[in-house]
DNA sequence: GTATAAACTAAGCCATGGCTAAATTTAAGA
DNA sequence: TCTTAAATTTAGCCATGGCTTAGTTTATAC
């Protein structure tokens, strides 16, 4: 499956500069939403599945210690996504409900995706975990597609 | 294409805490090497196009400035990917070299599914950028599989 | 009601990877 | 050669998101 190293060259030759830097900048705008997408979709489940978010099981879902999520959750909440009183639950602004179900969508989608081509129901919740924030509108519509497709 | 959110409780119940925090750690894994792998990657593909990897340029196709890259790179180094001295060139060493390899072919793989699936050659090119890094075997495996098909 | 446990917050540490501004070194040109 | 431009380094700033340890508040249990 691997290539000729000289081959590689002449089939792939560099990008334009501006469009390489174009794809790493899209790269990076991704991993700073990256964060935030994942807690809002998580405490959005939270709420509908246990009737609320408490910062513990945010970060026992999350396998970070409670003053790391503890840190995030602030931030969210400096940004407008969640509200929170101290010793208290967690809820989802206005904001912070519609990108949680943006993401979930998304994120269902890609997970849905990589049974229908044949990945195991594991491997899928753990690869669409990293891929969710990465796939271009473009890119989902293929991915719709392929699950529509008998 | 979405989903009630009263269906979506009864069809997508929460995962096992453990389970979902693994997820979380391997995407977070996949995050610690990203960058290590994109440098690589590039100075590989200068170094074969240009003869040479200069900082100037490896900058410039990240579209960051040359102290950041700079410093990503001193990192490299002391992580024994790169070597190189003050004002010269990049060079890759064997372990850099190795990593190279494998995330190009790696990097194909995706870039050339996308394509498959009726992506177009733009979008392909940004979002393979991502994705890249969060691709099991196991799901490169299905891709591959998708690509040979006819 | 009070003691204890659980949850949360506060404080402060670290690495990564962005940035700018200002030196320094190397390369190029007149 | 010597001047200048380009490349690189140095220094120091910042935000994010990990961590631990220790204090505070709330909830639980008796
Ligand atoms: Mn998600
Ligand atoms: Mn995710
Ligand atoms: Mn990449
Ligand atoms: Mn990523």
């Amino acid at each position: 499956m691997s290539v000729d190293p000289a081959k590689r060259t002449a089939e792939r030759p560099l990008q334009e500069p501006d469009a390489q830097a174009e794809a790493f900048a899209v790269v990076r705008q991704a991993h700073q939403m990256e964060t935030t997408e994942d807690y809002v979709e998580l405490i959005d489940d939270l709420i509908t599945s246990q009737g609320e978010a408490r910062l513990v099981e945010v970060a026992e879902r999350l396998g970070i210690s409670q003053p790391s999520a503890g840190k995030t959750v602030a931030r969210l909440q400096r940004e407008g996504y969640v509200t929170s009183e101290p010793y208290r639950s967690i809820f989802l602004t206005e904001k912070g409900k519609k990108l949680a179900d943006a993401s979930r969508e998304r994120h269902d989608v890609v997970y849905q995706f990589l049974l229908k081509i044949g990945v195991s129901d594991t491997t899928a919740k753990i690869d669409s975990e990293g891929l969710e924030h990465h796939v271009s509108e473009e890119t989902l519509d293929a991915f719709r597609r392929i699950i529509n497709a008998r």
